[in-house]
DNA sequence: TTGAAAGCGCTAACAT
DNA sequence: ATGTTAGCGCTTTCAA
């Protein structure tokens, strides 16, 4: 028993199951990948075989005779925020549902080690990169990546790979509109603290857009360094100070719904009403909007969609079903209107 | 310049690196894994060499030689719960310090896609298998796992490998305990869906030996599989008759906080108010709940010492550091009094 | 229908 | 200080 146990502590491989079905390895291989023209016999030797070893084949010498994997490197900006955790889900079904495993590299830490864990997923030689939410250097990136790897940038981009996500441009626009619909004048945008980044970018941009053709003034907050206080064109002052001074915005417009949720954290303590006395419009959608409390006005991406179609085009690239230029494809958004949005308070 | 696209079609390899170098593949290999004792004009010129052909080592071909990988699986049973998805969070970063990367599965779906994933991941040499909460029947994931790989349950208990986790059943007396002492006596625990998992079991047993302690008669909740409707004791009816009905409970105590905030909602909807009409109490303590809006009161799981703890053991016991028996740590809890709780109403 | 043999890219003795 | 060699476990021609 004992001595069993200590045999079993490498695993079996081919090998061992060719010598004691008494066939040769390629044998047994064609049996275990379904080859047709095994002699039905021989194969239940061989899978008796394979049974009372516990054999397992070992997918890294595959891996390495066939020159590929059957992984897909995601890189995910922030697991913490269930946007991402929900697209994660989705696309770890997908690529399942492929055949794909997902290697994972969350990587809010620092850029280094961001890096460090792109070039780590290259060495493990991932068939495709998946980008969910890049904030690092874009070009760094891209030279870490190379040129030999289908990379798709789910609801980001960076300017080169595959684009799968929605017009953030135009659901900003949409957005912005609708709490200048409602007669709102000063309306904030409230931005990601990863303000290099394309998709936050553009958000901003559609914002910026209808305030201007509007002919209203724009105006920015986001996060400071320290909890609580934020950087309003320049000066930095507690969040409640900036919801509640004499020119503060009656409706804010946040650049995704756990900021959103912030803001309406922020008006709580402050005593201000939502929307009475103050609007606020999220984007994304997260599960948590849809409660009563939250009850979110929101733009909404179509999840599961986008990474349905990020799933298939990566793999459809590395299986060289999909070949040429970059492709990108935008996705209908939807503005959810919800309870936190309403008319201009009287001025 | 097409014809060197082309040429780079396929990865250079360590032959490619050696014979630009004018060395012997041992002297890259040398160079790659810093062995001290190699010439530094030699080492230069290869190093120039890596960087004109933009080689990356592959990691498939050194697993296979090595007989190891540096990939630890992580089966998670549903990153869309916030408390799931920071877990996973913390473990890739505390498994990326120690130099390993994760592959994972989440596989709420159904039960044989859950087993496939564990195959994958062994079929995949991980050098060890992390399981944050695991839905599944432990017997058979215990037979596709087989003996030769260190195990950590992380938050949740299959009755083999390592444990590291709070102590579910004190906790959740606990938690039950502060519902007692508001003195309420009709207290409900909403259990999970999934009841088989040994964590659920141990808090709806801690909740059960409070209030058997207290003289009370036990009474469980659980979603039935439409929205909306509850399961409570054999019959089906809405969540909202559930907490409105004349033998209503005045307290809830929720198996975790994303069910503490469906009850919360239900209470909105049924307008019931908290804490002064229901109290109730959850189990996690994630991000949202410390919000205003939502101010749950919860057992909060020390999050990072948890994921910490689980990887040093899982690194531990594949570099032999930690051998011998099935290890079991239990990290405290902390009871969060927040704004949910209240004394029960008069009868 | 089965087997023999070459080799994927790398590491790790062992020689030189 | 560097090179030679023998595999790691598997797939895949090609022969038998």
């Amino acid at each position: 028993m004992e001595r069993s146990r200590r045999a079993r502590q490498k695993p079996a491989t081919i090998h061992d199951v060719a010598r004691l079905a008494r066939v040769s390895k390629s044998t047994v291989s064609n049996v275990i990948r379904d080859v047709p023209g095994v002699n039905p016999e021989t194969r239940e030797r061989v899978q008796e075989a394979i049974r009372t070893l516990e054999y397992r084949p070992n997918v890294v010498a595959r891996q390495l005779v066939q020159q590929r994997t059957t992984l897909l490197g995601i890189v995910i900006g922030d697991l913490s925020n269930p946007f991402y955790a929900e697209m994660a889900k989705f696309v770890e079904s997908f690529a399942a549902a492929h055949g794909y495993q997902l290697m994972f590299c969350n990587t809010q830490v620092d850029e280094n080690t961001e890096l460090d864990g792109i070039r780590s997923l290259i060495e493990h030689r991932v068939a495709g990169l998946l980008f969910l939410a890049y904030a690092g250097d874009a070009e760094s990136a891209r030279q870490a990546v190379g040129e030999q790897l289908p990379i798709v940038f789910l609801t980001c981009d960076a300017g080169w790979g595959d684009v799968v996500a929605v017009d953030d441009f135009a659901a900003a626009r949409a957005g912005t509109q609708h709490l200048i619909d409602l007669g709102h004048r000063r309306i904030a945008y409230f931005a990601d603290t990863v303000h290099e980044a394309r998709a936050e970018r553009a958000r901003q941009g559609g914002y910026a857009l209808a305030l201007q053709e509007a002919g209203l003034t724009p105006s920015i907050l986001r996060w400071h360094d320290r909890p609580q206080l934020v950087e309003a064109g320049g000066s930095i002052c507690t969040i409640q100070t900036a919801l509640t001074a004499p020119e503060r915005p009656t409706a804010i417009f946040a650049a995704n719904d756990l900021h959103a949720v912030d803001i309406l954290d922020a008006a709580d303590q402050a005593s201000l009403r939502v929307p009475e006395d103050l609007s606020v419009v999220g984007f994304d959608d997260i599960a948590i909007s849809r409660i009563a409390r939250i009850n979110l006005t929101t733009i909404a991406q179509p999840k599961e969609a986008l990474a349905r179609l990020a799933v298939d085009l990566i793999v459809g690239r590395i299986g060289g079903k999909v070949q040429g230029a970059h492709q990108r494809h935008s996705l209908p958004f939807t503005l959810l209107q919800r309870r936190t949005t309403g008319p201009s308070p009287a001025p």
